[in-house]
DNA sequence: CCCGTGACATCGG
DNA sequence: TCCGATGCCACGG
């Protein structure tokens, strides 16, 4: 099976656990385009590919919140990653201690 | 195949 | 520290 890009995408983001978030670049790097961090974003605005995908997960690569067109945007990324337990450091999350392993 | 788009990343001033 | 500009690349038309 060869997988779109846009397909190991959706399916790494479905895999985040609760309480850590994914940086758009490694998310990127883990389908296999470490450059692409970009089309990862390009994706979840779109076309949300899925009700399932939790893309409020998906944060920048350090740890600042970025895009998010749902609800009030900004706002209600950050306050869903709060009820994830999600360590924030001002208005930035602690990638030390929140960052997916994916291992 | 070419072009426009964009929820990023990185550098320079 | 903050802001702007540039490069990068997948997807759709």
């Amino acid at each position: 099976m060869e997988s779109s890009f846009k397909e190991k995408i959706y399916k790494l983001t479905k895999q985040i656990p609760k309480g850590k978030v994914v940086t758009y670049a490694q998310l990127a790097r883990l389908a296999g385009n470490p450059k692409a961090a970009r089309v990862v974003g390009l994706l979840m605005r779109n076309n949300l590919y899925a009700p399932q995908v939790p893309c409020h997960r998906v944060v920048g690569a350090d740890g600042s919140l970025v895009g998010y067109s749902a609800g009030k945007g900004i706002i209600t990324k950050i306050e869903m990653l709060k009820k994830e337990r999600v360590k924030f450091k001002g208005n930035k999350i602690n990638l030390s201690l929140s960052l997916w392993d994916n291992k």
